[in-house]
DNA sequence: ACGGATCCAATGGTGGATCCCG
DNA sequence: CGGGATCCACCATTGGATCCGT
């Protein structure tokens, strides 16, 4: 009961709130945290692939809806289920955000959206084995994370090799097989769907939207670094 | 019966099969052409204020969507819906397109939208009086119009003195009274709603959106000399 | 009378991601 | 396995205009 004072879709006021809220749910199951929200829970997640990912939005108080802006605006946090398999490892990649096909020769990595994405992001991990009904999936514990040196050169060097081979060879020349740590995908509703793009010669286009993914070993070493911090306490 | 075969929502293939679409449904009431289409006609128009138009869209066979094309796409042809109050004259002011807030000052009459969205319209006078029940209202002779030397004259002096307006003063500096066939109005769901602009110094700032309208003073010479075009026939 | 305010439907884009075939 | 394809909810915008108080 007094649990539910803290999943009440107020924006928590600290990064300790929501911590603490962190704590509260880790150990329930989505079919109790929907059940808070008179949600109801579908089937499975084939017709409703983002709906754990809003859920739990919802519930931790989220406040920054479809802007621009992180989940938690005042914080300036990121939120971003891990959906874990069987194994305990991520199941997926982890998509982060679309690709500009209008801007890729102007931008650096310094002013990137990617970067600004990942600066601060609260994992929250999810059991994501299709063998589980979708209500029983049981939530874990979330953690805050902040790209490491190393992670950040990481990323930089895919960022960049990446935004190169697109102003280099458009998007023909992309595959999802390019990055080790980042990937570009496609990200639309389906492969008809088209955005406004720039071509080499500088006329506008229609491309298929692009977006960028973590792979999921990336998430992986992030998962099993926040285990041995929590060890090692 | 076989009036219905021109009424299936296929495009017209040219002015000609359009001149004639609208000879079919001349004389014919709101509720009658609905019908047709199997669907619903409000009890007024209050809630419903662009559903005259939308039926007639798709009674002609209007193909262009809500894309920044005419509604004729293969003919360049824009419909307008021109209501018609008790005495015979238009009862409203005719909404054209909306006023570009991020452009202004680099638009010219040969390039702007205004222009090409008036290059070649099709009128159709619908009865507008409240006290006539909307599925009681009879639709009139379309005809199509090409604004005439004059007419484009007063059209591009009106709207170059209306963004000259905008450009100086901003929005604060515009008032609906300006022009002589041509006024700026709103035109948004609410006085609420915000469109990004520039301000005087270059910074984006936020206003409500904007749209020209034609005054019915000048729909009802157009509609005059319709009628006596006809007349001499 | 008319200038300012308002209303709906449909579409496109964004944010949330997972599906699924070779 | 994982690269390419796909799915829903929600919001903002656009296109269709008419309403209504002073």
């Amino acid at each position: 009961m007094s649990d539910e004072i803290y999943l009440n879709q107020v924006p928590p006021q600290s990064e300790a709130e929501l911590l603490q809220r962190c704590q509260i749910i880790a150990g329930q199951t989505l079919g109790q945290l929907a059940a808070q929200l008179n949600i109801v829970v579908p089937a499975d997640l084939r017709r409703h692939k983002g709906w754990v990912g809003s859920l739990l939005e919802k519930i931790l108080g989220a406040d920054a809806g479809n802007h621009a802006e992180p989940d938690f605006t005042g914080l300036g946090i990121e939120l971003k289920t891990l959906p874990l398999a069987a194994n305990g490892s991520p199941k997926e990649s982890t998509y982060v955000c679309t690709v500009s096909l209008t801007e890729t020769g102007e931008l650096r990595w310094q002013d990137c959206w990617l970067r600004r994405k990942l600066a601060k992001v609260l994992w929250l991990p999810v059991e994501a084995d299709n063998t589980i009904p979708l209500a029983e999936r049981y939530v874990g514990e979330g953690f805050l994370w902040q790209p490491d040196p190393e992670q950040v050169a990481l990323l930089k060097q895919d960022w960049e090799e990446l935004m190169d081979a697109l102003v280099l060879s458009g998007q023909a020349g992309l595959s999802a097989r390019q990055g080790q740590v980042l990937q570009i995908r496609p990200k639309a509703a389906n492969s008809r769907v088209l955005a406004q793009a720039i071509a080499d010669d500088g006329s506008f286009i229609q491309q298929n939207p692009r977006g960028f993914y973590l792979r999921s070993e990336f998430t992986a070493q992030i998962l099993q670094a926040n285990k041995a911090c929590r060890l090692a306490d």
